[in-house]
DNA sequence: TATACTGTATATATCTTTATACACAGTATA
DNA sequence: TATACTGTGTATAAAGATATATACAGTATA
């Protein structure tokens, strides 16, 4: 009953946020089986050292997304999400982002090649500093 | 003295953001050349219909990134940017966004090769759009 | 049915962001 | 030097984001 989520401190991201997007991918990318059942607000809440209301929101937040069921008196468990839901669900974040970079790319006049070399000099680089 | 800047007010993005998205990439590209003299705060408050504050803190904001020099009873132009700097800041904008976006692929653990093929598909399908 | 868990609803505190007015100060020039 | 432009500094309004406490309501089960 326990989930990997790691909150920073230092980020000026809010942390409703943080556990959001960490809580979010591992449904999507499936390392949360449908119908797991997750820790309850409260004890999220004392994990993570913050209010059960902001538990609360993030449970309400990816429960009107689908990914989450939630029952009065009994707890908050992974929806039942088709394959092709979770893929596009898996995807959209991805893709949101790029078009973003996209976006930033085309008003100071990149080139589409000079986008993707960009994109394959940070994917190498990673992998190097991973390697490590 | 017209500078292309466009406002989309149904936008949650905040104007000054926005306005400072767009000058920093007019200058940042070069299409707008050094010692270029800018409209007045005044003059781009109205044609923008907002308030002079708004585009002081533009101003501000860009001639404490080095892009803008100032100068009090005179007006407000494009500063001297080294090919050097002005290629980072160029490009920093475009690398910033994708770093972005490889952070939600690895979360969603997507493949190195996934990510490189949803760029370029993102590029080819906005090619066919603008074509059209 | 008592109790010890679940989630829910209302109301509010706090901080940050965004945008503004208005009085002030420098510069150019008729 | 009057005036009509420039940018500047201070102070503040308004809205939204973030996080919270506390009282309430449903569910399981000893």
């Amino acid at each position: 009953m326990w989930i990997p989520i790691q909150l920073n401190e230092q980020s000026a991201e809010p942390m409703y946020h943080q556990i959001e997007v960490q809580l979010r991918a591992l449904i999507v990318s499936g390392q949360l089986a449908e119908g797991t059942l997750l820790p309850s607000i409260r004890e999220l809440a004392q994990t993570l050292k913050c209010s059960v209301i902001t538990i609360r929101r993030v449970y309400q937040d990816l429960e009107n997304e689908g990914l989450l069921r939630t029952k009065q008196g009994t707890g908050t468990y992974v929806a039942k999400v088709g394959d092709e839901m979770r893929d596009i669900h898996r995807r959209s974040s991805v893709i949101e982002a790029l078009e973003a970079a996209v976006d930033a790319g085309v008003r100071v006049r990149c080139s589409d090649e000079e986008m993707m070399e960009m994109l394959r000099d940070i994917l190498q680089r990673r992998r190097n500093a991973n390697g490590t």
